[in-house]
Order: C-alpha cells, then sequence, then structure tokens
RNA sequence: GGGGAGGUAUCCAAGAGGUCAAAGGAUGCUGACUGUAAAUCAGACGUGCGCCGCACUUCGUAGGUUCGACUCCUACCCUCCCCA
C-alpha cells in the first residue's frame, strides 16, 4: 500500500525527503485517519508581505493534501522568525521588517490559510494556525543560547547551502542564527502538538534538517521531514513571476481576473504538469483533460480547467465566473449581452472612465472618446487609427472616422467598450 | 588646470544657410496571418483642423546676424575623451 510520499511522488511534487521509509509512515486514509495513525505536519509562512505567492500555494496545497489524506496539518505564520530573516535562497542580507509591518503581514496570511485549510473543530484532524512569536519572543538570549545554540556547531551551520553561499557576499549574525529558531520551532511543535513532520519549499530542507537534528539531540526522538520542488515553466522560469509581476493569492494584491487569467495563459507544455501540481484532481480526470484538450489545443480546455479548479479553491466559485465573465468578453465574447456586473469586474481591470451622459445628445465623436479615454493621445492620432481599422466599438470595427455615439449605442449601466488592436480594451461609462 | 569632441524626435544616428517636421536604423503601435504565441509581410508614427492640403510647435538654453537658421555668431548649461 502506498502512502502519502508516494502520492506526491506521482504528481511530481516530492523533491526530497529525510528518510527512506517516510511514505509507509503516513498512510492515506479516507477524510480522517484513525488517532493511532494520525501524522502532524507543519510548514512555516514567513510574514515577507501580507499575503502568499503562488510559489507559496503549493506548501498550502501540502497541508491541503495531507489534511485531505486525514492527517492534521498546522500552518506555521513567522510573526518571530519574520522578525530575524530567514537567509535560505536568498542572496542578499535583508532589510529588517518593522514590528508592525510583521504584525500587519501576520494578519493578513492568516486571514489567506484561514480559508485555504479546514479548522471545522468539529473535525478530527482541524488544521492549526499557529504564530511562532508566541513563544519566540518569550525566551530570553541566554536561555536561548544555553537550550539551543548549545547544540549546534559552527561548522554544522556553515555546512548548511543557505549559510554557505553567502559566506562570500557576506550574512549577518541575526540571518546566520535563523536556522535555530527554525529548529525550535519544530521542537516546540514536537512537544506541544506531537507534530513528527516538517515540509516546505527545497530550499527550507537545511532548516528541516536542522529541527530534526535539534529533536534527536535533546529529546532522543525522532522526526521527519521532506521537500517540494520549486515549480518551473517550461521555460525553465520560477511560477507566479510574469514579466517580473508576482502573483498573489489575495485580491487586493492580484485581482481575480488576473489571478485567472494567469492561469489561463499556462503554456500548453505546462498545462499537465501545474493539473497535477496545484489541483486535487486524479490522475485519470487530468488523463482525460488532457486527451481533450490535445483535440483542439486553441480553445484552451487544459487551462481553462486549471484556471477554475484553483480560482475556485482560492477566491470561490462566484468570484471566478466573474473574472470568467469579464474574460469571456475580452476574449472575443459578444459585450451586447454582458451583464452590468460583468463591466463592474472590467472596470478595475482595464482603463476606465467616467462621462457625462449630456454630451451624448448631440452625439459624440468617436475619435474624441478616443482621446478622453486615453486610447490615443490626439484626435489626429484616433482618426487615423480608425482609419487603419484598429479602432473597436463593443467589438465591431469602427469604419467611419467621423462616426458619433449616442446614447442608443450604451449596453447595460451606460457602459460603452472600445478596444484598439487585438486586445487593448478601455471602458467608459456615461451616468 | 590644459587640449579635443559633442548635445537632433522614445532610443541610436544623418543633416553643415532655403526643396527640413528633419534621411536611415531600432523600439513601441496598428493591419494581414494566428490559439490570448513566435516569425513574416504591410502601414502610420510632432500638434491641430471633416486631413492628398493648410497652420502651429520642435534639433541643449538664451540672445544675435539674415528676406530666410538644425545649419553662421555670442554667452551660458551639460556630456564624453586625452594630457597634467
Amino acid at each position: 500500500m502506498s502512502g502519502f510520499l508516494t502520492l506526491l511522488k506521482n504528481r511530481g511534487l516530492l523533491a526530497s525527503q529525510t528518510h527512506e521509509h517516510l511514505d509507509e509512515l503516513v498512510p492515506i486514509f479516507e477524510q480522517v485517519a484513525p488517532p493511532e495513525h494520525m501524522k502532524t505536519a507543519y510548514v512555516g509562512f514567513d510574514p515577507t508581505a501580507d499575503s502568499l505567492t503562488i510559489g507559496n500555494f503549493i506548501q498550502v496545497l501540502g497541508l491541503k493534501r495531507w489534511q485531505m489524506a486525514g492527517h492534521r496539518p498546522i500552518a506555521l505564520v513567522g510573526g518571530g522568525t519574520g522578525l530575524i530573516g530567514d537567509p535560505s535562497g536568498k542572496t542578499q542580507e535583508r532589510q529588517l521588517l518593522t514590528k508592525e509591518t510583521v504584525e500587519k503581514n501576520v494578519e493578513g496570511i492568516r486571514e489567506l490559510l484561514g480559508r485555504l485549510l479546514d479548522f471545522d473543530e468539529k473535525r478530527p484532524n482541524r488544521a492549526y494556525l499557529l504564530n511562532n512569536a508566541d513563544w519566540l519572543t518569550k525566551i530570553t538570549f541566554v536561555d536561548f543560547l544555553r537550550d539551543v545554540g548549545k547544540y549546534f556547531t559552527v561548522p554544522y551551520m556553515l555546512a548548511k547551502e543557505s549559510v554557505k553561499s553567502r559566506l562570500e557576499t557576506g550574512i549577518s549574525f541575526t540571518e546566520f542564527s535563523y536556522m535555530l529558531l527554525q529548529a525550535y520551532d519544530f521542537k516546540y511543535l514536537f512537544e506541544n502538538y506531537n507534530c513528527e513532520f516538517q515540509f516546505g519549499a527545497t530550499d527550507q530542507f537545511g532548516n528541516i534538517t536542522a529541527g530534526i537534528e535539534f529533536i534527536r539531540k535533546t529529546l532522543e526522538k525522532q522526526a521527519y521531514g521532506f521537500a517540494q520542488p520549486l515549480i518551473l515553466d517550461a521555460n525553465g522560469v520560477k511560477i507566479g513571476k510574469s514579466q517580473s509581476i508576482t502573483i498573489w493569492l489575495s485580491e487586493h494584491k492580484t485581482t481575480v481576473y488576473k489571478f485567472y487569467q494567469y492561469w489561463i495563459n499556462t503554456q500548453d507544455a505546462d498545462v499537465e504538469r501545474f493539473l497535477f501540481y496545484f489541483t486535487f484532481l486524479s490522475e485519470n480526470e487530468i488523463k482525460e483533460i488532457i486527451a481533450k484538450h490535445q483535440q483542439n489545443p486553441e480553445q484552451r480546455y487544459g487551462q481553462k480547467i486549471l484556471a477554475e479548479e484553483v480560482t475556485d479553491m482560492v477566491h470561490g466559485k462566484s468570484k471566478r465566473t466573474l473574472a470568467e465573465n469579464a474574460s469571456h468578453i475580452l476574449f472575443g465574447g459578444d459585450p451586447t449581452q454582458a451583464k452590468v456586473e460583468t463591466f463592474q469586474t472590467l472596470a478595475s481591470e482595464i482603463p476606465f472612465v467616467q462621462m457625462d451622459k449630456q454630451l451624448l445628445h448631440e452625439g459624440l465623436k468617436v475619435s474624441d472618446i478616443c482621446v478622453s479615454l486615453g486610447i490615443t493621445t490626439s484626435k489626429g492620432e484616433a482618426q487615423r487609427a480608425i482609419e487603419q481599422g484598429s479602432i473597436y466599438l463593443k467589438n465591431q470595427r469602427v469604419i467611419d472616422k467621423f462616426m458619433k455615439v449616442t446614447a442608443n449605442d450604451l449596453l447595460e449601466g451606460g457602459y460603452l467598450l472600445f478596444r484598439k488592436g487585438t486586445k487593448q480594451y478601455y471602458l467608459a461609462q456615461f451616468i
């Protein structure tokens, strides 16, 4: 019988593990594992921002998968470690965050994780959300050096990749000590929550093993860990960085529409892998989706499923539907059929201007509206653009460069949709 | 401190008294093609005007010479190079 690690491995989500037999230790159960078999695992989230990126999302999903396999997940927000700064994967010393910022960030992440995992107290393997500030800020420096520092040799710490890679460029004592704090976290959770497992991204592996070592030395008990891979797209680019824009999980940082679009824009070469990584669909379901996708790749069937699944998970179905409708309008749909809510969604995604309805009485020239909306910088340019056939009103090409818009042209809610070229949209509302 | 070169449109870069809104590239924009891709071909590209035309503004800044200045003169500002 295969366990949780096999599940991850089959989906391409296992990069490394601390022990060979981990798979047997964590069998997969329906919903809830019997108490004697229930295992607890934690993942730490660094509060460097008030939200998480889709890079962190892999770890959140890891916790979710863990919970779905009947075990208990703990999401640990680093309110304490965030004050120090994790050197893992960083090439430079980081600016310290203020305590206020860290607290604000912790709250943002807390809110997000609260939606993504099941914290229902009736569920025996309910998730926990903890903040290491609760214990890390209480320990005194001298105690820390005696109780934690004594168990780590400097050569051991220097050998860790997170430190080693920084020896040339410099690393402060503060960041150097980071792994001790994370080790302390693990021990704390091990003792207080019976948490035997920790996982994270591959760059966390060094910190994870430090914790296991610490638990073995101080408690003479065995803890375990594994790492999920860093996800790259087919071009070898880290996911969630489209043209240097980070894709966040919170709506206030990345709108639902942009989030949805990010997944829709997945390359064909990545669709199958991403379905394995970011959804809970079974292998058979994914194979079917891919088979269907390949019959008409231009339909983006696979991307649509991916975008729907992921957006539903993060933002909920109703918001996903709005984003979907907005996408539909912007990519070939008929705007005359669109509802007011769709335009409201669009208004925050594309250049949007409100104008006075009175202007339409005499009829308003398209070329004038082009300037008001910022489609073109001058009327002359607008007229040339129309001559070249690049201006569209309600997805219909404007042919007459002196064409006037009247109140009869308005769509639901007084909206009017313009387009320049193939995909630059502009929205006006006449009120 | 001494000597030299130069500042032109989004960027690079021609122009050396009138035919200059200013060659040629590149980027960006648009059209065709296409799967919300790349490549390719084509077009417009200072501003205004119901636009095969006319007017206005622009070649570092401010003055001047001239019928006429991106081009000549003066001063100033800035950049780069060489020598000390």
